[in-house]
DNA sequence: AACACGTGGCG
DNA sequence: TCGCCAAGTGT
């Protein structure tokens, strides 16, 4: 299958590293052979846009400039850098890993992809990632451009993300990765992989290696690789409540195990009944009695917030409650009550961050309405 | 092997 | 609005 190109590879690989040296983003990680940065890049970019990562790339470096200091950082100092960035155990991983550099590696990063792999976070890409970037390590990489460069390039027929497919395209890999200067060349299959060999409509007038290409012979750029199978999303309603008592807001931190993890966010649960689409005020307060042991009424309703997570829709109902008894059983985790010009503190989740704004603004707007009477 | 894990941008 | 897609990993 891989004949096609390993026929003429060293043609394939001139032609193709020819077009990344004209064509090639300046991207913050690609001037750096820094492993620990390049790291932090790829750990950041897993399943996450380059647009979407290039200023928490920016902002985490700052704040952490070497693998020592993040191995001193508090977990929840990363997770703030992370917030908003999704999919959070890859902050805690590499606060993990950083620690375990430092306290059993002496501080150094290992050159080979399978030591990496050891690390938490790190799997056959990120190893084979950093492994070449930062050390021209000949590895093999397969992620989501190479992966439809490839396949097109092999003329795959087999579902890319099956077994079968896998080993495919990580034997293509193997055999094309060139024993030098593998980083200049794994950059450059991916950026032609961002860049042209796009998942709708590729533009090969535009591809250097045209004419190995299986896929582009044959018409079949449409049809491979073929899609990935997506569940269609569930609607779920859920409700939030901003327990306020003297001033501050219930925040409660996020066990492990669940979604948002070390994340805080207010006191927040399903709701059963999704066909309710106002809850009656008395059932939000005894769910909240139930859940925080807080006798509280609930007083204003502030917001209908609507966000996509994995595969689920939710409607979260937010509401003001304020506190009328009781004190917050502390056996489910950690809490804390916290004042509103407080709140930038904590890493929250995205839609308690935007809970969080709506109570400042609501709060700024009632101070200076009764700061200016008439 | 299949599923959980997040979020935002784009057509 | 909606589905697709994004430098995957862990379980």
């Amino acid at each position: 299958m891989t004949a096609g190109v390993v026929a003429s590879l060293t043609d394939f690989r001139r032609a193709l590293v020819a077009w990344y040296r004209r064509h090639a983003r300046p991207l913050p990680w690609r001037a750096t052979r820094d492993p620990y940065q390049i790291w932090i890049s790829e750990i950041m970019l897993q399943q996450t846009t380059v647009t979407a990562v290039v200023p928490y790339f920016q902002r985490f470096l700052a704040r952490f400039p070497t693998l020592q200091d993040l191995a001193a950082a508090q977990e929840q100092s990363v997770l703030r850098l992370w917030e908003g960035l999704g999919y959070y155990s890859r902050a805690r991983n590499i606060h993990k890993a950083a620690r375990l550099l430092v306290n059993e590696h002496r501080g150094e990063f290992p050159r080979e992809p399978g030591e990496l792999m050891a690390l938490p976070g790190i799997g056959r890409y990120t190893a084979g990632a950093i492994a070449s970037f930062a050390f021209d390590w000949p590895a093999p990489i397969v992620e989501a451009n190479t992966l439809r460069l490839y396949a097109r390039l092999m003329g795959l027929r087999d579902d890319p993300r099956s077994a079968r497919g896998q080993k495919q395209l990580w034997e293509f890999a193997e055999q094309i990765v060139p024993a030098r200067h593998a980083g200049e060349f794994n950059q450059a299959l991916m950026e032609l992989g961002a860049r042209v060999c796009v998942p709708s409509a590729p533009d090969c007038s535009k591809c250097p290696v045209r004419r190995w290409c299986v896929a582009a012979t044959n018409g079949w750029q449409a049809e491979i690789p073929l899609p990935k199978p997506r569940a269609a999303p569930t609607e779920i309603t859920e409700v939030a409540v901003a327990v306020h008592r003297d001033g501050k807001y219930l925040l409660r931190k996020r066990p492990e195990g669940v979604r948002w993890a070390g994340l805080w966010d207010f006191v927040r649960f399903g709701w059963r009944d999704a066909e309710t689409r106002s809850p009656a005020l008395h059932d939000v307060a005894v769910e909240v009695r139930r859940e925080t042991g807080l006798t509280v009424e609930i007083t204003a309703p502030l917001a209908e917030i609507r966000h996509s997570v994995t595969r689920f829709r939710i409607t979260l109902q937010c509401h003001l409650g304020e506190w009328l008894a009781g004190e917050h059983d502390h056996a489910q985790g950690e809490s804390r009550w916290v004042a509103s010009t407080q709140f930038a503190r904590l890493p929250l989740s995205v839609t308690g961050r935007k809970l969080a704004r709506m109570i400042a603004a609501r709060e700024s707007k009632s101070t200076s309405a009764s700061k200016r009477p008439g």
